[in-house]
RNA sequence: GGUGCCAUAGCUCAGUUGGUAGAGCAAAGGGCUGAAAAUCCUUGUGUCCCCGGUUCGAUUCCUGGUGGCACCA
């Protein structure tokens, strides 16, 4: 017995989005349970499968419970970025809803949720060797230089970038450098429309029960083996996917500059700083309907 | 019990030769289109412990409390 589809534009998109540690996991798997669907994570950490704990990817138990996309797929070698994701969970969805009528995203990456409702340019990917070497021309020679720079290749961009930002003049450089184009030629910032639905459903909780929450999950995960997870990850302690909160403070804990406590105590402030970072991305998306919890 | 020292922002403290105050951290707020859990910017927070006294004026000096710390018993 079949139920009638819809068609492709009446397919809708929820987005659970929110802070990490409001609770968008458990609500996640209640709604997907009820509307017998799947979830697409939207969450730029838990795609690496030796980062599980740390990140508070859903657990073996409640990954049966709904099939999930996007947990665990990268490994902390592999390249990734908002743009793939892009293509990947446009992808995903298309495949999610020939057998769905509404399928589910959540997570709290905010460029990787706006990548996937709004788009985002198609800028060429960067070699690794040029990146390191305007890294260490920015270490060696100061902003000022690499400022200059920009100025000559990019000075629409010069004009409007944050200049005390190193990652955007740096980014901006490279992009100019590779591709023989200034890094505003790629920039169209023009929204892409989708062909279904999106509904954005935003979490928060009162600021007070948000941060305790988030404390109280980091002694838990200490409890779960944070501190095994880490260790394993140490020798790799200079890849981009380990710069994530709750690896980096432990990595400083390895290498005798914190103690276990200070390190755990930090770990905490910045998962708090992070979700109030998230919050103010947040707030300035006016399509999202928020909801207390 | 005695003696000495201390009490100022959420915390650690500085300071005011008497004219109601400022650092660091915490915190709050804001940016941010391929490294985004990254990276960047901004901003304060006050019965200066309490009751009196001296003074035009006390957070500052003085008496007495209260609390803390140290030493002596």
């Amino acid at each position: 017995m079949r139920i009638e589809q819809k068609k492709m534009e009446e397919k809708k998109l929820i987005i659970l989005l929110g802070p990490t540690g409001v609770g968008k996991t458990e609500l996640s798997l209640q709604m997907a349970e009820e509307l017998k669907t799947e979830i697409i994570s939207c969450d730029s950490r838990q795609m690496y499968r030796e980062m599980k704990i740390g990140t508070a990817a859903p657990t073996e138990k409640e990954l049966k419970r709904v099939p999930h996309h996007f947990i665990g797929h990268l490994s902390i070698h592999d390249y990734y970025s908002c743009g793939r994701f892009e293509i990947d969970a446009l992808a995903k969805c298309n495949e999610l809803f020939q057998k769905h009528d509404t399928v589910i995203m959540t997570g709290g990456s905010m460029l990787y949720i706006d990548a996937v409702c709004k788009g985002i340019d198609d800028i060429p990917n960067i070699d690794e060797e040029l990146r390191q070497s305007l890294l260490e021309r920015y270490q060696n020679e100061g902003i000022e230089n690499i400022r200059q720079e920009l100025k000559i290749l990019d000075p629409d961009y010069y004009k409007i970038v944050d200049l005390q930002n190193h990652k955007r003049i740096i980014h901006a450089l490279e992009v100019c450098i590779q591709s023989g184009k200034t890094y505003s030629s790629f920039r169209s910032e023009t929204k892409k429309e989708r062909p279904f639905i999106i509904e954005k459903i935003g979490l928060n909780r009162p600021r007070e029960i948000l941060y305790n929450r988030i404390n109280e999950r980091v002694d838990i995960m200490m409890e779960n083996g944070l501190l095994e997870e880490a260790r394993n990850l140490y020798p790799f302690k200079g890849l981009n996917a380990l710069n994530t909160v709750g690896y980096k403070e432990l990595f400083n804990y390895f290498d005798g500059t914190w103690t276990l406590d200070f390190a755990i105590q930090m770990i905490k402030q910045n998962s708090r700083r992070y979700a109030k970072k998230q919050l103010t991305w947040f707030n300035r998306d006016p399509e999202i309907a928020w909801r207390l919890l």
